[in-house]
DNA sequence: CGCTCCGTTGAAACGGTTCAACCCACGTGG
DNA sequence: CCACGTGGGTTGAACCGTTTCAACGGAGCG
């Protein structure tokens, strides 16, 4: 199963009409990648637009010491690869299956044709890109102002909030995983997840996690307590 | 002195026929702000796109802490204020007069309407978020993966290609607002800015410094090695 | 069973911040 | 003209959060 027969499915497609759907069918190409594979590496030549149709993609940076700060992960529907695109030049991060994964590509020649022609097609690419670009803005944020501790309880409400789960959250990713994308490591996520729990702030079972003080986590997230 | 009878010289306006810029004069409003005068507040509705017209403008956050992280400071052609444009809702940082300035303003309505009617504003707009969204990925890199003294080295390295004045770089801010742009305190810098001098990599005079040993910063601040 | 992978825990080391003192250049006002 | 305050910059010492290194435990699997 794949979502190409709905393209008008993908945000960054909708509202397009027909025949601009029709226009970027043709020139999408699918591509599959294995768990692990790397789709393209920050520096090469960008080429085209990608969109996640099934599985997950990992956008990533390495740093030459080999720590990873994780930038997204991308499910079904999002778009990558596009500042490549629009600024020129090359891909500013890495991107990698996180799971077995289809994409959708689309080549810049025929992806930046289909922009000429529809002018919504542009202003839904505008949207995404302040949308990425908030988020990155909060991302700067949170590494350069807050503590983990304070990134942590941010991300745990976030995944809550987004889950509408209520305050019972299940973390898709392995907690190695959740260290890079907090920008941090393995042990010192260990230890802080620990102390939440030693609070009562969270419980912890294995990659489910109680939010039992969402009140107290939304203070740690604002800087405006620590935790001891 | 200002710059509004050459809208076509603010790069995100340029290529536009005239036709379209005239359509730009007409909705743009002149604002002057005084150095420190906040211009717009993190979290404020976003009203509309800002351009640096004369002096600069700083992008900021501020913890509750009090420690201030600059996302961009910004002179004459640089837009601001874009993302709340596009993806709606509100600023995502703050907006303060780095110097005494003159912005030119361009409402949220007026500005989507000439974007709607000329899609090649569209596509310098998607150049500009592509490039801040790059900017942005570096940024995040460096805070997470680097150190302080790699982040200088890289920052020493970036304006001496920027100015292109050779291996004399002149700092156009304090010290205190460049440890701010690097997400470090004026302490740290200081005391690495020594470091670096006595290591012979850079000689510091005031606001000038002389970059001794460009090889040697870029080795630090590609992270393969450390200083000492 | 023994292997690997992931997560956890402890102790030590490190980088950066905090707090405080101090210097210097500069401008203001007595 | 000098006294004084102010803001930017520097330096030292203590402190703190995070990382590093190393060891260990459990789950899953050939």
């Amino acid at each position: 199963m794949d979502r190409c027969g709905r393209l008008e499915d993908i945000p960054l497609f909708e509202d397009l009409e027909s025949e601009q759907l029709q226009d970027l069918a043709q020139i999408l190409k699918k591509q599959n990648f294995t768990r692990g594979q790397r789709i393209f590496t920050e520096g090469d030549e960008g080429n085209g637009l990608y969109v996640v149709d099934l599985g997950q993609v990992k956008i990533f940076k390495i740093s030459p010491a080999g720590k990873e700060q994780i930038l997204h992960i991308f499910g079904p529907g999002n778009p990558f690869g596009e500042i490549a695109m629009f600024a020129g030049e090359s891909f500013p991060a890495s991107a990698e299956a996180f799971t077995d994964c289809q994409v959708l590509f689309f080549s810049r020649h025929g992806f930046l044709e289909c922009v000429r022609k529809d002018p919504s097609l542009a202003f839904n690419m505008l949207a995404v890109l302040s949308r990425r670009l908030r988020k990155f803005a909060a991302l700067i944020e949170d590494l350069s102002l807050k503590e983990v501790p304070g990134r942590l309880a941010a991300h745990l409400l976030y995944l809550s909030e987004k889950d509408g789960a209520g305050d019972k959250v299940k973390l898709e990713v392995s907690k190695g995983h959740l260290a890079a994308l907090l920008g941090t490591i393995p042990e010192t996520l260990s230890r802080i997840l620990a102390k939440m729990n030693r609070q009562g702030l969270i419980e912890v079972n294995g990659s489910t996690i109680l939010l039992l003080d969402p009140d107290g986590l939304e203070d740690l997230a604002e800087g405006e307590v620590k935790l001891t």
